[in-house]
RNA sequence: UCUGGAGUAGCUCAAUGGUAGAGCAGCUGGCUGUUAACCAGCGGGUUGCAGGUUCAAGUCCUGCCUCCAGAGCCA
């Protein structure tokens, strides 16, 4: 017999027909006579009821049944009698398929995010990790629909990578040094040079935007920093839209679509998700998501920030002026406080950015810009790259790199260079900002983090 | 890496320097179309680790480890 899930029992045309269902028991509560199970298989937040009677030759197995306890259910569909639900299984065969002893450790009462952490390998078959992973999942695929409805060409840069983003953190080095079949001392580069795990796949894209036009890549990247905080992994996972023939305005706009459309997929898809998140993560989850969709991002140049910092009367640990890096305070004061909305800040300091940013006419100043949302800070960070081969070759000098190991990508400038934009966006900041999640950790299946590689 | 906070039963937490406890979970039994079920009973501890002070340390001191929050770096 064909399975059902519990999300096609819950919502499909299937009442009075008899059904298997397969899944994990989460609760089960016993009376004389017969019993309840609840059942979860994951595939919705939804558990489904299912009334064992004691005169099933199947009962007394009924002990092995317990809470953690893989089972499979086959029974007919039906409208419950009891209150807190709409449908049933009445079942007719109950097989034990995994049983789960007394020290499976998530009990029906809630625990806390922290100490989820610590049993990583069960948190998903609870209500909350359940409903982040589903919503993570609805989002990856929200991005590629977004970019497949633009003809965005999806590239898949390398992970292993001999070229450092100069600005975008420190890198793991990849070596076979140090292994059973290249031991430490047998000086060898495998790959000819040394290479790094990628921290972004920008570079990359850029070259093959300057052949399709509009493209994005979309993977895991690695930074090698002690960062310790609710806000970093040193694994995380981003997505790097790259457009030929777009300036900075256009980048600012394809950001604000994008973030928008995620947004509305997840508000039209995942409601129960939604719901959840709201009542046990954060009360505000909801009217923030609306805001965000009913209101046009405002933008206002760092210049402008500036003086609104300086403005604001506000006593802030780093001072404000200008040519300073926004800190995360300002950062805050900016979105949470000033306009309580999403914010971009373009057109930064030259001096502070990358050398890829293309220089703006006043010289002082870069095509740059990052969108900063409430709660998060940064989510965003893009810029228009600098397509002049000379301005390029200066920035490489003014950042004291050497530019024979950018040959490839300074090529890109020399046969048919074009005006071209893009940003990267992190996506596990994405899915706290859906869910509400305030940590990071709890947004990716396995943290990796200083310190932090169990799972 | 810096600043601050916290580590006590499986989980969440109590405990003036003076006999380590509760709720939940678990186990046993009872009861009920139940639903974070309910009622009764039972077991459960190297108080993060290593030193030190003291007649006596979960409690005070020193060092280390881990976790949390914030900061820096960034996405």
């Amino acid at each position: 017999m064909n399975r059902t899930l519990v999300k096609q029992a819950l919502e499909d045309n299937l009442l009075a027909e008899r059904i298997r269902i397969q899944g994990w028991i989460r609760t089960r509560r016993d009376a004389k006579s017969f019993s309840f199970l609840e059942l979860n298989d994951g595939s919705c937040l939804k558990n489904l009821q299912v009334v064992v009677d004691a005169g099933l030759p199947d009962y007394r197995r009924l002990p092995e049944a317990t809470t953690g306890a893989a089972v499979a259910v086959e029974g007919r569909l039906v409208e419950s009698q009891g209150k807190g639900q709409s449908r049933e299984v009445v079942a007719d065969s109950l097989e034990i398929v995994g049983v789960a002893d007394q020290t499976y450790p998530l009990q029906k009462k809630g625990h806390t995010q922290e100490y989820l952490r610590t049993i990583a390998h069960l948190r998903p078959r609870t209500n909350l990790f359940g409903s982040v992973f589903r919503v993570r999942s609805r989002l990856a695929q929200a991005v590629h629909r977004f970019f497949l409805g633009r003809d965005f060409v999806l590239i898949h840069s390398p992970i292993i990578t001999a070229n450092d983003c100069e600005g975008a953190g420190e890198l793991f080095q990849v070596t076979t040094r140090g292994t059973p079949a290249s031991p430490a001392g047998s000086d060898r580069n495998f790959f000819g040079q040394p290479t790094y795990l990628t921290v972004s796949g920008q570079l990359s894209a850029e070259a093959f935007a300057c052949a399709l036009s509009n493209v994005y890549t979309f993977g895991p990247t690695f930074r090698a920093e002690n960062s310790n905080t609710s806000r970093h992994a040193n694994e995380f996972w981003m997505i790097e839209p790259e457009m030929a023939f777009c300036d900075l305005a256009g980048n600012m706009d394809l950001a604000e679509s994008f973030v928008k459309y995620l947004i509305q997929d997840i508000r039209t898809h995942c409601p129960q998700e939604l719901e959840l998140f709201q009542r046990f993560v954060d009360r505000e989850l909801a009217s923030r998501l609306d805001f965000v969709l009913g209101n046009p991002f405002k933008r206002l140049s760092y210049a402008e920030a500036v003086a609104i910092l300086q403005r604001s009367g506000k006593n802030f640990q780093f001072p404000v002026e200008y040519g300073v890096n926004l800190q995360s305070e300002h950062e805050r004061y900016l979105t949470e406080e000033h306009f309580r909305q999403p914010v971009t800040v373009h057109d930064y300091p030259r001096d502070s950015k990358p050398f890829y940013m293309r220089t703006n006419d006043d010289g002082r100043t870069v095509a740059a810009m990052d969108v900063l949302v409430p709660g998060i800070g940064e989510l965003v960070g893009g810029s228009q790259r600098e397509e002049r081969e000379d301005v390029l070759r200066s920035q490489f000098e003014r950042h004291g790199l050497d530019s024979q190991k950018y040959r490839w990508y300074l090529e890109l400038r020399r046969y048919g260079t074009v005006p071209h934009s893009g940003f990267g966006l992190g996506f596990e900041r994405l899915v706290m900002f859906v869910t509400g999640l305030a940590n990071i950790r709890d947004v990716i299946p396995f943290a990796r983090t200083p310190g932090s590689a169990e799972f």
